[in-house]
RNA sequence: GCGCCCUUAGCUCAGCUGGAUAGAGCAACGGCCUUCUAAGCCGUAGGUCGCAGGUUCGAAUCCUGCAGGGCGCGCCA
């Protein structure tokens, strides 16, 4: 349970009966009303800006309403204090009982400990990876991809019904490079002599295997033959090969798509036609001529009219092409219908993940949406912000063009899926990440993933020693959820259940900002408060968790140290990272 | 030229959608191993939140302008 939602409630109740009691106006806007985490822990459990916000509308100055309402609130169960403090916040300082129940109702969830019913299980649609399936993916595609899944998943943890999806670019003019390419290496497999790989073409080795896939099935078969002949079947048969390359790659990852949807099939199903039909209808398109671009201007520009979307209509700088010169639609055309086709699936949230290289396209594909879906839909666009890759701080070279760029599966194959799962989430997706292939696996204090997992096999390694030291004791869940826990009374144990205590704010905070990465922060949190509760024990034997003539309160310090292994199980499932039981 | 993103301690970054005296880690300095994992912990020091205005009870957070950095800018996807 988010217990500031709960107080929260105790708070609005509070303002209700003064208003019958006709200390305050009646129907106050209590909507800015927040019960939040006061700026020091010295300030209490939970603090209220109640009567900071509605001081004016009440006609009252705000520390005494504050005074009127911390009286009021002092009758609550959990409230043991109700402080007035400065302009006119008011603490709340909760009993220990409250606490030991928040314990209890962690050791009960287990891993599913923070989730909720945010969500009223609405229908997402999370679209992330979709890259062009025209090679390996690199490390960048790697941070979409891990983004999007553990945003997927933290989704999923607050109640909404969530669809994994990737846009498979299977048309236009890269997939038919991709096939030249693929046939250019065919011949060469069959013997050919080709020479340099030429512009335009794909250059990359991993197309030999590609190619000698295709000559092992069709033998010699279009050797010989014309352009318009081989360039259809060897496109798809390339796609596919590459696609599953992809699959390969993402599943090594430990991410899996629920859809892929095909831009070709979109296009050959007609259903850009019914999209620009719907949006001449509403008056949303006309010819017109664009200025040149600035910037670099494209040597061939030559002003010249155009089928246009009015983007400006929705906010976004210019009207943009839905049709190419040569007659066939724009990229941009094709994914208007692909996002009204999430909308026609009833998706009304839609969450794309892109890349840096996309940001320019944000607000026109928003336009598209608010204009197709008459407002309806909502889309939002985490753009994932470049990923330098580093060697002991060195950057390490990638240079696309030779073909030679290190991809995404070499990297989860030398750090392995976990490490880079973590290590992508601990950024936020608008801020440029570095990835240090030395770094990330080192056993240090400013590793995050390593970090957060010692705190994990530390709770797992005293657990088993609790097993060994105490055999008659039952240390299951259940049992622990049964102990005496009043008897964790020190100001660090129930600190840290208090830390505890907050994850779910944490986890639909997250969800709603569409912000993964705020889970990394509060573990690296937990296990830095856990790690120092742990010293503690160092300097003094007797806060150590097993106690040998005491087993009510070794038992009661074994609940809290499994709590702490929950919480943290909790946070790494929805990265889809694995806690690890032991460090070595 | 225009748009989007970014600018917080020497370095790398948080800052919970406007709250109280702005926080971590690294680096520096000083402590703690007969121990439930020292792969760790404790402490000291470090700030004009890029700059200037504005909005209000209250701004790192919202608005405007400026400066610096990144990305993008018809017939590519």
């Amino acid at each position: 349970m988010n217990f500031f939602s709960y107080l929260r409630n105790d708070v609005i109740k509070a303002l209700e009966a003064l208003a019958a009691t006709g200390d305050l106006p009646a129907g106050l806007d209590t909507s800015r009303v927040a019960v939040e985490p006061p700026r020091e822990a010295a300030h209490g459990d939970v603090a209220t800006n109640a009567a900071l916000v509605l001081a004016k509308e009440a006609g009252r100055k705000p520390r005494e309403l504050a005074e009127m309402l911390a009286a009021r609130l002092r009758e609550c169960d959990d409230v043991v204090a109700a402080q007035v403090a400065g302009p006119g916040f008011i603490n709340l300082r909760l009993a220990q009982p409250f606490w030991y129940e928040r314990l209890v109702e962690i050791l009960l969830a287990g891993p599913e400990y923070g989730a909720s019913d945010l969500g009223h299980g609405e229908k997402v649609d999370v679209e992330y990876v979709s890259v062009n399936p025209t090679g390996p993916m690199h490390v960048g595609h790697g941070r979409g991809a891990v983004v999007g899944d553990a945003l997927a998943s933290l989704l999923e943890k607050v109640g909404y019904k969530v669809t994994r999806e990737f846009y498979v670019n299977d048309a236009g003019a890269q997939v038919d490079a991709l096939a030249r390419s693929t046939y250019l290496r065919y011949r060469e497999a069959l013997g050919h002599e080709i020479g340099e790989i030429p512009e335009g073409y794909y250059p990359g080795e991993y197309l030999r295997d590609v190619a000698a896939a295709l000559a092992a099935r069709d033998g010699d078969k279009w050797l010989d033959k014309a352009d318009a002949e081989w360039l259809e079947p060897v496109r798809r048969f390339a796609v596919d090969a590459i696609m599953a390359g992809i699959k390969e790659e993402l599943a090594a990852l430990g991410v899996a798509h629920d859809v892929f949807v095909s831009e070709r099939a979109l296009l050959e199903s007609g259903g850009v036609d019914d999209v620009i039909a719907t949006l001449e209808a509403r008056g949303l398109i006309y010819t017109g001529v664009l200025e040149p671009p600035k910037g670099k201007v494209p040597e061939d520009w030559e002003p010249r009219p155009q089928v246009l979307f009015r983007a400006t209509d929705f906010g976004d700088d210019v009207d943009r092409p839905l049709k190419k010169s040569d007659g066939s639609w724009t990229y941009f055309a094709s994914d208007i219908t692909y996002h009204l086709d999430k909308f026609h699936r009833g998706f009304h949230n839609m969450i794309n993940v892109w890349g840096a290289d996309h940001a320019g396209y944000v607000k026109r594909m928003q336009a598209a949406v608010t204009a197709v879906t008459d407002g309806e839909g909502v889309l939002d666009v985490k753009i994932c912000q470049l990923v330098n890759l580093l060697d002991k701080g060195v950057p390490v070279k990638m240079s696309k063009r030779a073909g030679a760029f290190v991809t995404l599966r070499e990297v989860v194959d030398k750090v392995g899926k976990d490490v880079v799962r973590f290590i992508m989430l601990t950024r936020k997706n608008d801020a440029p990440l570095d990835f240090d292939l030395v770094k990330v696996t080192e056993h240090s204090r400013d590793n995050p993933v390593f970090y957060v997992q010692y705190a994990h096999a530390r709770c797992c390694s005293v657990l088993r020693h609790a097993r060994a030291e105490f055999p008659d004791l039952d240390l299951e869940a259940l049992a622990l959820a049964r102990a005496r826990l009043d008897r964790l009374t020190g100001e660090d144990e129930l600190g840290l259940i208090k830390l505890m205590a907050g994850w779910p704010r944490v986890v639909e905070g997250a969800a709603e900002a569409h912000e993964p990465h705020r889970l990394a922060f509060y573990l690296s949190d937990l296990a830095a408060t856990f790690h120092a509760l742990w010293a503690k024990g160092t300097e003094d034997a007797s806060l150590r968790f097993l106690i040998h003539d005491d087993a009510d309160l070794t038992v009661a310090r074994i609940a809290l140290v499994k709590a702490v292994a929950v919480v943290v199980a909790s946070g790494l499932k929805v990265f889809g990272v694995e806690p690890v039981q032991e460090l070595r």
